[in-house]
DNA sequence: TTTCTTACA
DNA sequence: TGTAAGGA
């Protein structure tokens, strides 16, 4: 990639990471669902938290759901995630990092948990 | 060359 | 969502 190993990608890469096109990422940004850091020069950074989000919006997204109802899920998940005790998850990085695992099954369902 | 915004034969 | 235009 253009910039591999610096934690902040410009749009190009992150097009190739995720699989969506730069008019996608551009247009979920507008909605509300990323917020990229911008250069002094105005060009969008994405962190790899960042690109681990939108995968998760693609996932979303290639299995029908539209974005209203992916900006919901994003944050509802987020926001209960800053409500679990260490006792649920070891570490938050775990959860970010997992992309839905079977294995957390019982802590999704709680993240993804209407309150 | 890459990215940015705006706009739509 | 894609793509063209025009500038940075």
């Amino acid at each position: 990639m253009a910039s591999e190993g610096k934690g902040l990608y410009p749009i190009g890469d992150v097009e190739k990471k995720t699989g969506l096109s730069a008019r996608q990422i551009r247009y979920y940004e507008s909605m509300g669902l990323i917020s990229p850091a911008r250069t002094s020069g105005g060009q969008r950074r994405y962190t790899d938290g960042d690109i681990l989000r939108l995968i998760r919006i693609k996932q979303m997204k290639d299995s029908g759901f539209d974005l209203k109802s992916i900006k919901e899920k994003i944050q509802i998940f987020e926001r209960n995630l800053q409500e679990l005790s260490v006792d649920d998850i070891s570490s938050e990085r775990a959860v970010l990092s997992s992309l839905f695992p079977v294995s957390n099954r019982a802590v999704l369902m709680k993240l993804l948990e209407k309150k």
